[in-house]
RNA sequence: GCCCCCGUAGCUCAGUUGGAUAGAGCACCAGAUUCCUAAUCUGGGGGUCGCAGGUUCGAAUCCUGUCGGGGGUACCA
């Protein structure tokens, strides 16, 4: 590494003034002025004050004092307060170029997890209709961090979590039989809170028509591993509906919810996402994982009783009230699932969790923390993500969403719409806890002002290139530093500098947790890799050395491209239709 | 009341964790195509970084206060 040198360099230039490596950290950035050279150090200013003497004086001694080798710092300079600049040789950007370009290169030397187990659970929606797209957004981002993870060594599992017990899974299947007994002639109350949606409407109409084979279909939908458990219950609706309410009204609940995790799951598919564990709250208190992480949190003297109620003492735990694990009823609350569930993914073997949760859950943030805290794992280990809302835009008006009353739209409604990439690329362009106004008409529109485009155009127009190269008989093979030692224009180089900046992107987003760097990142690669095309013209009539240098800047970057795109989820096509 | 997020160009937003003259896209103005895909490129105008203090060599960034917008604050799920 660059930065490696020149600390090394810097801190035996320091000696002289007693100043050692534990007395401060020698900060690195790549200058934004590009004049400023490739990477800049604020050191002089930040030694000044201590050393009490004049930051430029002090940066212009350091300069020339300082020993690095040339063939990799072409110069240093100071500038500005008391700037230390330095420029890479660009024989040495060369090198870092074919770092990034070979697989063994710059892309491993970033694996430094050490395949630890990071669990990743996202969407997590309940059960109850399909998919909306707030889900949409947690989908992008929780697939794109658990691909960033991955790209840094560690190894991270995404996971779903299925909230398929409790009461509103009752009242999901109370909706759908009253829907059913509406069909039937025997129309009974719709159940207080109910969920109306037309799809539960469309669900009763399908079981009326075509009882067995539906459900039968529907059922073999569910043959892989962790779905074994969602199975619809035996016989047909009729059959259901001649049960005592309580049963009947289960046996409802299991179909629409086999039903709308079949859709859930279809869904998600279509989206790119691929989750290695869809976990179901069922199975904790089957397998009394609920009642043992009670039991867990008494015996650590962790609650108490107070009217009837298990109180879990939260605020001896950061959190600003106590809070109830099992009601006076005798009811568990799902406070209290979740701290099994979570407790369980500890005991899986995750070494680290992240959970992505919307805005209305950030108050619950201290008490699972704190309850994980009370188990003995320690709040550090859960990590939550908060995602702020997304507002939909249509026709310059905001589109209010609400699934009790139906009224909402589908992620299937927006794939069908803008296309999975688009909608992908638009949300990860945000960072995860600001708000996000999605314009559909303008995702929807094929035009310039729709971004994804400018990145897919620049790597089909690539593709073309290379097309073109073979067709007249060129076949450029693999980029050498020989064949890149022939760049010169200015174009060139500010390509070549932003693209060897790729692992340290991948580094940076992956551990503040920030993808939009990602798209940010791209967009700039496929605006110098214009800037190159526009300048640079007719590459193909070039000298043949000048021309196979900037086919393997060209291969160079649809590398680049393409690994930023697939972690992203994005689809990088070889050509474009061309439009008008 | 308390907690979280946000406030940067006309609009949508970046701003590399405190750096040098605050950037990009869209919109607006002026240009470029006998050319490998113009969904592109070149140039231009446009700013009291909500406001007021503080911390220091240096603040859009950190601290305090304040104003405005959004969300949360259940023995709900």
């Amino acid at each position: 590494m660059v930065e490696d040198i020149l600390r090394k360099g810097l801190l035996a230039a320091l000696e002289t003034y007693g100043v050692y490596e534990e007395d401060l950290e020698i900060l690195l950035e790549k200058p934004r002025d590009r004049s400023h050279g490739d990477l800049s150090t604020n050191l002089a200013l930040v030694l000044g004050g201590r050393l009490g003497r004049k930051p430029r004086e002090l940066a212009g001694e350091i300069a020339a004092r300082v020993e690095l080798p040339r063939e990799i710092i072409e110069s240093v300079e100071i500038a500005g307060p008391g700037f230390i600049n330095f420029r890479i040789a660009r024989p040495h950007q060369i090198r870092l170029l074919l770092d990034v370009w070979r697989p063994d290169g710059a892309l491993r030397d970033i694996r430094t997890g050490g395949n630890r187990r990071i669990n990743v659970e996202f969407i997590s929606a309940n059960p109850t209709g399909p998919l909306n797209v707030v889900s949409a957004r947690a989908g992008a981002f929780g697939m794109t961090l658990v691909r960033l993870l991955d790209a840094i060594g560690y190894d991270a599992h995404a996971e779903y979590y299925v909230n398929d017990a409790g009461r509103q899974v009752e009242l999901l299947g109370a909706s759908l039989r009253a829907n059913y007994l509406q069909l039937v002639g025997e129309p009974v109350a719709f159940p207080e809170g109910g969920y109306q949606g037309r799809y539960l409407e469309i669900m009763a109409a399908e079981l009326q028509e075509r009882d067995t084979t539906v459900i039968k279909r529907a059922t073999t939908a569910f043959d892989d591993e962790s779905f074994q458990r969602v199975r619809a219950p035996e016989g047909n609706a009729e059959d259901w509906r001649k049960l005592p309410e309580q049963e009947s009204i289960r046996c409802f609940a299991k179909y629409a919810l086999m039903k709308i995790l079949s859709w859930q799951r279809e869904t998600c598919r279509r989206f790119g996402l691929r989750f290695e564990t869809w976990y179901f709250e069922s199975e904790l208190h089957e397998s009394k994982r609920v009642e043992r992480a009670l039991d867990k949190l008494k015996k650590m003297g962790a609650t108490y009783e107070q009217e009837g109620a298990v109180w879990f003492k939260s605020t001896t735990h950061g959190d600003e009230k106590d809070r109830v694990l099992v009601r006076a009823d005798g009811v568990p609350t799902y406070f209290l699932a979740d701290i099994a569930y979570h407790y369980h993914k500890h005991q899986r073997g995750f070494e680290y969790a992240i959970d992505f949760w919307g805005p209305d859950h950030h108050g619950y943030i201290p008490r699972m923390q704190g309850a994980m805290e009370a188990l003995g794992v320690g709040r550090a280990w859960l990590e939550v993500q908060i995602l702020q809302h997304v507002t939909f835009l249509e026709g310059g008006r905001n589109i209010q969403m609400s699934k009790r009353r139906g009224q909402f739209v589908t992620m299937d409604a927006l794939i069908d719409e803008v296309g999975a990439d688009v909608a992908k690329y638009i949300f990860l362009t945000r960072k995860p806890n600001s708000h996000l106004d999605f314009d559909l008409d303008l995702a929807k529109q094929q035009s310039d002002e729709n971004p994804v485009m400018k990145v897919k155009y620049a790597h089909a127009r690539i593709c073309s290139l290379l097309a073109k190269a073979l067709d007249a008989g060129i076949d450029p093979g693999e980029p050498t530093a020989q064949s890149l030692a022939h760049l010169e224009h200015e174009a060139e180089w500010n390509l070549v500098r932003e693209l060897i900046r790729l692992p340290q992107v991948i580094v940076s987003a992956a551990q503040a947790r920030e993808p939009h760097r990602l798209t940010g990142y791209v967009d700039e690669i496929a605006g110098l890799y214009n800037q190159f095309y526009n300048q640079c013209k007719k590459i193909l009539d070039q000298a043949p050395d000048r021309r196979l240098a900037q086919l393997h800047l060209s291969l160079a970057t649809r590398h680049v491209l393409r690994l930023v795109l697939d972690m992203l989820g994005v689809e990088a096509p070889a050509e474009m239709e061309k439009r008008d």
